[in-house]
DNA sequence: CGAGGGGATCGACGGATGTCAATGTCTGCG
DNA sequence: CGCAGACATTGACATCCGTCGATCCCCTCG
């Protein structure tokens, strides 16, 4: 639902309980083989795709797609925007910077 | 056990089924509100800390703190140095700051 | 050598998670 | 209106995962 969490170092401070559980989360929804091949496949596919577009290229159902981009939308990682019959979902622009730049702090 | 997978830009170029799979395993060990605070903890610490300074901050028992410190030697980003008595746990340098690349390269 | 302590491993258990088939919902078209 | 297509939701199932208590290993010090 939320964005990633944008204020915590991982290293410096230690983590709280709370800022630990909620950066967690974000993770949690790019540590699936699936949702990474998603996340890439739509970054490839000019940053936009529908459902349609992805079920053939992962090789699997498509409630199951939908269950994985649902999880990419709920952490905050895509948006989800539909536009008559499709769905097209695309990455939040800085989402994955900010996850990178809160693991990584120089 | 092997470092981060260095040379997958996941927005680019679609990734492999495999490289998926590789990558999920990093960040999968990452993807735990105790693990995070444990690497969180280590880097506060010094860089290195032993499972007897990790226990009581994290409020879990030894076993399952013995058992995350584990998942992240496993997935290359910490190294575990046994000194006499105490077991020394410590990040890998690169290590969060190659996935940081991997999953945001620009 | 025997005792003590730090840490790893084992076995078990409950909850979370990925997957699919079946079904529901909504949109556009004839 | 009625049908077809694109997605979402539900229910079920198997598996994985975090956690703990009990136990085992190994090093150090009397």
């Amino acid at each position: 639902m939320t964005a990633v969490a944008c204020c915590s170092p991982l290293q410096g401070a230690p983590l709280s309980a709370e800022d630990a559980q909620t950066l967690a989360r974000t993770v949690k929804a790019l540590a699936d083989p699936t949702r990474l091949r998603l996340v890439s496949l739509v970054a490839a596919h000019g940053g936009e795709a529908c459902v349609c577009d992805l079920t053939e290229p992962v090789g699997l159902s498509q409630p199951t797609v939908s269950h994985h981009l649902k999880v990419l939308v709920d952490a905050g990682l895509m948006t989800r925007d539909k536009r008559g019959v499709w769905a097209y979902y695309a990455l939040v622009p800085g989402a994955l910077a900010d996850l990178a730049r809160v693991l990584s702090t120089p």
